[in-house]
DNA sequence: ACAATTTGACCACG
DNA sequence: CGTGGTCAAATTGT
């Protein structure tokens, strides 16, 4: 992909950052119990600032899409649902990447937690990776129907990376959010393939197991950048840093998140899990939330987004992303439908906000 | 006893 | 047919 025009970069990156500028400003307006005239302007403006950004993005057809999907910006105008995919084979579950670095210094590279409760249900060597993948479910997947999943994978080049590739958003209510705690919930293969499995399955698992209850001294790092080799692209807290990465050392269990919330804008507890879907599970309820393309960070997790297949646009889309703000694939992009429930603003439940 | 994880088998897709 | 994703029995943990 060539994202090697300056110009138009440089003009991508201008409506991002003026998208974070209208988001916070957002955020103070909404915390300050603004007027709805006031929010809707904010929020028009703020989409408008991603469509010209996502535009940009798209004129560059080999950045946004690898398989023929619409581009987002096709998709982001309102009246311009009709867009039928040709021959979509399913999908309408929304899928991005999310790249976590965890600080090796700390040892603890083992687990992360998005907010989430996930079970594991397998994990796979991958051709080519040096590290097995893990594949989670929703834990109440069979209790409430909930069918987000995600994939978790230690990146090839950087060992302390963890790819995160989540699938559809959560449908359950995961209550026990609210008592936060940092609590990892997914655990990584930490061995590489020529490592025996036997051994990494059981005796490290306990040693991850500890270490998870070190986790509250997890830090991350996140940055957004344009990867030119893998037409993707990251993020960076310098563009989108209302995407909330909290350092668990920040916020903690008992803490109060809010308080770190507030110090970057963000939108709080007006919305809730349920009736945002496009939160972020990591911040699942107790406390942040972000508009679309973010997510809310719970505190574990901080990190690089990625589309796996570079489609930014998913950005709109990102329902139950995660931690960090997901950039999701539209390879297999939303309906109007999912659109709306995932970007909402347009409808008038929002529109009063 | 129940819940979660591991892991080989199975399946679908390209 | 190879690979990635899921299933489910066995195993391990709480």
């Amino acid at each position: 992909m060539e994202y090697t025009k300056n110009g138009e970069q440089h003009g991508l990156i201008n409506e991002l950052i003026q998208g974070k500028e209208l988001a916070k400003q957002l955020c103070n307006t909404l915390l300050s119990s603004s007027s709805c005239s006031s929010n809707e302007f904010l929020i028009d403006k703020i989409l408008s600032t991603y469509e010209k950004a996502l535009t940009m993005l798209n004129s560059d057809s080999n950045l946004i899409s690898t398989n023929g999907s619409p581009s987002r910006s096709d998709l982001i105008h309102d009246d311009e649902f009709k867009y039928k995919p040709p021959l979509k084979k399913r999908k309408t579950m929304p899928k991005w990447t999310e790249k976590v670095k965890v600080c090796s210094e700390t040892g603890l590279e083992g687990s992360l937690d998005d907010g989430y409760c996930w079970r594991k249900y397998g994990q796979k060597d991958i051709l080519g990776a040096k590290f097995p993948r893990g594949y989670y479910r929703c834990t109440y997947r069979n209790v409430q129907g909930c069918l987000a999943t995600k994939q978790v994978q230690k990146s090839d080049q950087d060992p302390t990376m963890i790819e995160v590739n989540y699938r559809g958003r959560h449908t359950c209510t995961q209550s026990k959010h609210s008592n936060k705690s940092f609590s990892s919930k997914t655990k990584l293969p930490l061995l590489q393939k020529n490592q025996s499995h036997k051994f990494q399955t059981n005796q490290p698992q306990k040693q991850e197991k500890m270490k998870q209850t070190q986790e509250e001294s997890f830090t991350f790092e996140a940055k957004l950048e344009l990867d030119t080799n893998t037409n993707t692209i990251t993020k960076d807290d310098d563009i989108f840093p209302w995407f909330c990465y909290l350092s668990p050392s920040i916020g903690s269990e008992n803490g109060d998140n809010h308080s770190i919330l507030l110090s970057e804008p963000m939108f709080l507890e007006s919305f809730s899990p349920d009736t945002a879907p496009f939160m972020s599970p990591s911040t699942s309820e107790s406390d942040l939330f972000c508009l679309s393309p973010c997510q809310f960070g719970s505190s574990n997790s901080n990190g690089i987004v990625q589309t796996s297949e570079s489609d930014i646009t998913d950005i709109l889309s990102a329902p139950n992303s995660v931690t960090n703000s997901p950039i999701m694939d539209f390879d297999m992009f939303l309906d109007k439908e999912d659109f709306d429930t995932v970007f909402p603003f347009n409808t008038p439940e929002y529109s009063s906000l």
